[in-house]
DNA sequence: CATTTGACTGCGT
DNA sequence: AACGCAGCCAAAT
């Protein structure tokens, strides 16, 4: 469906849609289930290295994104959702690792990191 | 336009 | 493994 003109009523603006905004969400959906990638990684892959800033978009606009499959440098899950996210891991066989001190678990990026 | 913020990262302790 | 610190990036205020 064509989106017809990018004009809003005035004061108002449905999406704050921004190109990296978009390319974030966009690398996300692409990660396959049962995988993962770093905010790093996502970022590199835009040609940036603005780890925090792709975190920045998700905890904005990841919503309705499968955020559980964008983890940190070290496999743990995002910050304050590792319960949700173990949840998501399990229901789609992501490869997990216990952990004693963490969340309880830890993701296996080096089984579990996606690559393009 | 300047400052603050944050679902980060790497290194040292 | 846990905690602290400095560096980096884009969006929000």
């Amino acid at each position: 469906m064509a989106r017809a003109l990018r004009e809003q009523p005035a004061g108002r603006r449905p999406e704050p849609v921004e190109g990296f905004v978009d390319a974030v969400l966009a690398v996300v959906a692409d990660i396959p289930a049962g995988s993962v990638a770093t905010y790093g990684d996502v970022a590199a892959i835009l040609g940036s290295r603005g780890a925090r800033a792709v975190g920045q978009v998700m905890a904005r606009y990841g919503a309705d994104a499968p955020w559980w499959r964008v983890i940190r440098a070290d496999g743990h899950p995002p910050a304050g959702h590792a319960e949700r996210a173990r949840a998501h891991y399990e229901l789609e066989g992501t490869p997990l690792r216990p952990s004693a001190g963490d969340d309880g678990y830890r993701v296996d990026l080096a089984a579990a990191r996606w690559r393009p």
